[in-house]
DNA sequence: TCAGATCTTGCCCGTAGTGCAAGTTTTCCC
DNA sequence: GGGAAAACTTGCACTACGGGCAAGATCTGA
């Protein structure tokens, strides 16, 4: 928990948070598209050329958080137990975020993210920053997977992971009669037994 | 069959084409980022206002051939039968669009495709342009599950499949050694049973 | 304290997307 | 076949975005 950072990369995180909120709480008043990054920049007090050196697009602004607990998730992947099955390692450590970070999340929060829900550019980024981390998390979970084509199995795991915490997010922000946790497990469920809860397949014709 | 359509409309999908195929030569040949619109549309013969009339950017036009990929897909899934359990319905639909859309693809085309592999921003319009059609694929299955949390487990379905199939297409531009329904097939077992594919199937405590 | 590294800002340019209105092409119906 | 209506194309103008560049401000490390 060291966090002896210098003054300077204070100021950074400061600005970036700043520039995040900003961005964050303008989209959500009158939406992201009537919102420049002019304003935005206005609202966290610097430039319109230095939001350019902290985001590349309103977009990468607003989900700069989603971007940050991906990153985390990453991190709580990798500190599985060497031993656990690719997909028990993927699961155990997206429990893990939805109780440290999505677990006590304000109900403002809940708001604001159903504000933003639908908004064509808004969902094109978002999906993107998940499929962003896809390649990382596929090589962290290769060598949990055993039998051959590990690279194609290992990139399948990763992105159906993905692809399933997306959804639960994206339901619980819809329908947050709940806790996330609860929906994730059913997501999670659904997605490592697909063939159970569907039907037998049975080689499908 | 009919193919009745009027003049105007053979013209527009005559222009649209031109415009896809446009854009991914000229992508393909300098890369996306040097390529400006009016590039695109001088290639094909109109003008740079009209281009915004098709498509509205550049990524959109290059991934055309997907997007109608992709809603042929969903005609696929619509088109099984109607007792079919929701992952045989879609890895049925799957499995036939990987023979009629990508079985006779000419070796050119995937050499164009790998030209584009990486970029960040087409990879980013791919994703959306996946997940476009998760809810109405989504909608398309959800009368062919039982149980209860159907709204969330039929995207968590549909969500998975298409990460699958992505990802299976991807590989197979990446890794052209054998049909692509192999790939689809092993893609499409590892997500359905993720579980049981990737070391003991009980709890793994 | 001060030199070097790093960050901020304004300026400028090329590109993108879009409303609008005029001109052109296709359709439709008599 | 003719002519009005609908649909499409195009150029113009304007706003916005992204990023290179250089000058000034701020932080760092010795």
């Amino acid at each position: 928990m060291e966090e002896t950072t210098g003054l300077r990369e204070r100021k950074k995180a400061a600005t970036r948070l700043a520039l995040h909120e900003a961005a964050l709480r303008l989209a959500t008043e009158h939406g992201l598209d009537r919102v420049t990054v002019e304003a935005i920049a206005d609202a966290a007090n610097v430039s319109r050329r230095t939001f350019s050196n902290y985001f590349s697009s309103k977009e990468e602004a607003v989900f700069h958080g989603d971007a940050v607990r991906l990153r985390r998730l990453l991190e709580l992947v990798r500190r599985q137990p060497a031993d656990a099955p690719a997909w028990d390692a993927l699961s155990g450590a997206a429990e893990r975020l939805a109780v440290e970070a999505y677990g006590n999340a304000p109900p403002s929060w809940l708001v604001h993210r159903r504000q933003l829900r639908g908004h064509p550019g808004l969902v094109a980024h978002q999906v993107a920053a998940y499929t962003a981390i896809e390649r990382d998390l596929a090589d962290d979970v290769a060598h949990r997977l055993t039998g051959p084509d590990g690279a194609l199995r290992s990139r399948v795991l990763a992105a159906t992971f993905l692809a399933s915490l997306r959804v639960a997010i994206q339901h619980w922000i819809d329908h947050p009669d709940g806790p996330l946790l609860d929906i994730l497990r059913t997501a999670l469920t659904e997605a490592a037994g697909a063939r159970p809860g569907t039907g037998a397949p049975a080689t499908a014709g």
